[in-house]
DNA sequence: GGGTATTTGTCCGTATGTATT
DNA sequence: AAATACATACGGACAAATACC
């Protein structure tokens, strides 16, 4: 069996679907039991190939109502600017482009937790020692935009910065807060990307679909004192099918308002 | 039916998974038939089960031997240093740390192109003009690594820019070359990072699961001169599964060497 | 609101193919 | 060659979700 027979069947609805043949304009798949027909394969083999297109991400099946190809969203950007001019936005500095959208954060929850993982090897903190964890739901337009966490060692809170354990909106960030407080700047940043998969808290956040096929960004920030040492870390996570970051060094020409993000250039540098 | 008893299963087995007490030490897991005595469910139900944990990539199946746990893998590590002080490897600046990796570079595929989607509109040409696009594929310790593919104007050729069509790798790199060929400065750049599902091509390379689980990161790299105008596109893929890119930005502590690349911070910032 | 038809989701049993040891 | 284990494929029954009258 060189070609499997659902594999098959998935390939050549993938292609109808690609030129348009089928599910254009919003109207769904054939049904299971067309499908069946038209292939002459078992209701099961045929729902092997449509889950193979879900997989892929190309359509989506609603119970009781059938199968539709997937619309590509209009992702959010997220612009990391190199040389953070001023006033950054809480925690961690990000600006979203585009048609007037409109931001939404929740009230942070305060929580003081024992530092263990990434977040104590981080800070340079003995696993077991006590740190301040400030968390926060972000949403554009409505839409859940990020989830993050921003941890302070809690000696920070002893030497004065009482402010941190306050479960309301540092409105100058709460990086600004310290540097004002201690008279000191946040020399440095090192932000860290991965992709990984969906918890069940950022699935049921972000509503993801079950799979596990939408894998999320881990953005890692560590901010540093002018003598190297660790004094906060931000982990924010955004879902990785409505997000995409720019990068601008040097001179670049601002980015157009309108400017459309890229859809995809798999086609265009193949071996 | 509150939960299916497929879903059950599964997160039974998550559960035992990362107990150890399941697949612990690379030893397979339960075949089908045990597990279909285990649970008094059909074969098929278990499966059902086991494909959702191959979906999460939490286990692999391999035909004829059993399931397995899935081992991390040690991810490539990416620095993206923000100014750049010289001699940049070609095309696309990129270091990776970690016990002596030997990185591989195949020779570049050289090929003469029509200009559309993401490549024109990035540098401003019309939809059909010529472009010169080098292609390359990276392997690290023989681990596919990454495809890449610069796109230049044809317009640089024909101004003298030779170089650009010849079949052999720029050592000094490709901008190097053209800054000291016309004299000038690529001044600025700006990144855009995303993820998508990988391609056929690129499951192929890097050995993806076919089941599109892995997505890769899309890496597109503008390059302008003092002008603001940009004269290259490089368009990067990596697989998000073993990729980690690291930025920093003022004064940060070096990276240590063997320093261990976080796994996942998950359970650190739950709602 | 209730009932019904449509469509996908779950679950079962069975048979046979293919890869690996 | 034989045994084992996963993969493919079929057919059937009922449940759950949705839309529509």
């Amino acid at each position: 069996m060189a070609e499997p027979r659902w594999r098959q069947i998935a390939d050549d609805l993938r292609q109808k679907i690609e030129d348009g043949a089928l599910g254009a304009d919003g109207k769904p798949l054939p049904t299971e039991l067309e499908l069946q027909d038209e292939y002459e394969a078992s209701r099961n083999t045929v729902r092997d190939a449509v889950k193979w297109l879900v997989g892929r991400g190309l359509v989506y099946t609603r119970s009781g109502q059938g199968t539709f190809v997937s619309q590509k969203i209009d992702p959010f950007v997220t612009v990391l600017q190199p040389n953070e001019p001023e006033g950054e936005s809480t925690a961690f500095a990000f600006a979203v482009k585009n048609r007037s959208r409109t931001p939404d954060l929740s009230v942070p929850r305060v929580e003081i937790q024992v530092a263990y993982g990434v977040v104590a090897a981080e800070l340079g903190l003995a696993a077991g020692a006590s740190v301040v964890s400030r968390h926060q739901r972000r949403l554009i337009d409505g839409v859940p935009y990020s989830l993050q966490t921003t941890f302070y060692p809690m000696a920070l809170v002893e030497q004065g910065a009482t402010r941190l354990i306050q479960a309301t909106d540092i409105a100058e960030g709460a990086v600004h807060y310290l540097e004002d407080l201690f008279k000191f700047k946040e020399a440095g940043r090192r932000d860290r990307f991965a992709v990984r998969a969906a918890d069940a808290n950022e699935s049921a956040f972000f509503v993801l679909p079950d799979d596990g096929r939408v894998g999320v960004f881990e953005l890692i920030r560590t901010g540093f004192d002018e003598a190297g040492q660790p004094f906060r870390v931000t982990v924010t996570t955004l879902p990785t099918d409505r997000n995409q970051f720019v990068l601008e060094n040097g001179k670049v020409p601002a980015l157009a308002d309108g400017d459309d993000a890229p859809k995809s250039s798999s086609a265009e540098h193949k071996p």
